[in-house]
DNA sequence: TCGCGTAGAGTTATTGGGCA
DNA sequence: TGCCCAATAACTCTACGCGA
């Protein structure tokens, strides 16, 4: 659980949703959709201005022509027509390719990247700026894979993989499998069976990991 | 050539100020 | 008072480069 201060507010734009990165000195533009009732970020921009256009793109897309935009409506004339004809999910993702910010990466898969014999290496992040090296490939869909099913591992349904989830199912359930013995094991009957010097309740995973 | 460390950048989650 | 939104901390990803 995080616990932050935020220090008394003072805008770095004068572009409504439009920010300056902290570390990096660029525009990100970010905009809050009622619906999901969540922050969504729009991309990171060299120029403040065009930070400010993806936000007045995504406005206009999730509040209509009444949207508090930074510029005149008339500049998104053509582009109005075209909002509506896709979704939310859809228009931010086309503005998130137009940043400078999704130019990034060799790769078009996560957690894959270009080495420089030219094959493909796959590794997974993990707090703390650790890494896990999954290996080195020759094929970038392998190496997706590969990313794939260790992401699965790690987070279950909740993990954001290159391919769709149900190509997975064997890692889902180790997943669940691994979640539900972590319940047993932190349970308080098994802290104290093990402060008695019992062998755990789930030796056979345990042998396993060893 | 492989495996890994690390710095820097992109993305997400959370907090709290300000305004209706 | 509640919601919107800006700010920022934390997390995650990727490029680069070095040693084995």
């Amino acid at each position: 659980e995080k616990k932050k201060k935020a220090p008394a507010r003072s805008r770095s734009s004068r572009f409504r949703g439009v920010t300056k990165h902290r570390r990096s000195g660029r525009w990100e533009a970010h905009i809050w959709v009622r619906e999901t009732g969540k922050q969504v970020y729009l991309g990171g921009y060299e120029r403040e201005d065009h930070a400010a256009e993806a936000f007045d793109v995504a406005a206009l897309k999730c509040k209509g022509s009444k949207a508090k935009i930074n510029f005149e409506i008339q500049k998104y004339e053509e582009l109005l027509k075209y909002i509506h004809t896709i979704t939310l999910d859809e228009l931010v993702m086309a503005v998130r390719r137009q940043s400078q910010g999704f130019a990034r990466g060799s790769s078009k898969f996560r957690g894959v990247t270009r080495h420089p014999n030219g094959r493909w290496e796959a590794r997974i992040g993990m707090p703390g700026s650790k890494h896990i090296y999954l290996g080195l490939f020759n094929e970038e869909q392998e190496a997706a894979r590969a990313y794939d099913r260790a992401l699965v591992k790690l987070r279950g349904g909740q993990a954001a993989t290159n391919f769709s989830l149900s190509n997975y199912n064997e890692q889902l359930k180790e997943y669940h499998l691994d979640q539900h013995q972590g319940i047993l094991a932190n349970s308080t009957a098994a802290k104290s069976a093990a402060a008695a010097g019992a062998p755990p309740l789930v030796e056979g995973r345990r042998r396993q990991s060893q």
